[in-house]
DNA sequence: TAGGCCATCTGGTCCT
DNA sequence: AGGACCAGATGGCCTA
């Protein structure tokens, strides 16, 4: 994996403490603490990605080419969870047969998505391309 | 070149 | 005390 780190930065993270003010001794474990809390940092944001990358493969990417943004993924990942209440929620309704539900393609009820930005816009438009318009109805 | 996205470092806070 | 989590800062990469 590929280093992004700022090239100012260094990982002893050593560069905000202050060695004149403690003894080496001192200096030297608060260095070693910091590199081990940068390394835990890393893993930990690794572990992230990891989940990320999970959701990103679970959730539907219509005519997407481009890799889902993290924010991306969590927008589609609520509509797409809202998306399936949805449709178990008017199956049960309909008393539609089990066989027929689960037959359903994303491409089936994309139009019932709508995505909504923190904001209350729609979000559709500015980040999605989907060949689907008048997507509506949000859970 | 500006803007978006991302990885990493860092210090603070909370928890065990 | 040390680990987990978080948010801000910073700088690199990529695309329009």
């Amino acid at each position: 994996m590929k280093s992004r780190r700022p090239s100012s930065c260094t990982d002893s993270g050593s560069e905000s403490s202050e060695p004149d003010s403690k003894s080496p001794e001192k200096f030297e474990t608060a260095t070693r603490r910091r590199m081990a809390a940068n390394a835990r940092e890393r893993k930990r944001m690794q572990g992230l990605n990891t989940a990320f990358d999970r959701l990103r493969k679970v959730v539907p990417q219509w005519g997407q080419d481009k890799k889902l943004s993290k924010y991306e993924t969590l927008q589609m990942a609520l509509s797409y969870i809202m998306a399936l209440n949805r449709i178990l929620t008017d199956a049960r309704r309909h008393n539609t047969p089990h066989r027929q539900w689960l037959d359903l393609q994303p491409e089936n009820y994309a139009c019932l998505v709508r995505y909504e930005s923190p904001a209350g816009q729609d979000y559709i438009h500015s980040s999605f391309s989907y060949p689907f318009d008048g997507h509506q109805v949000h859970a």
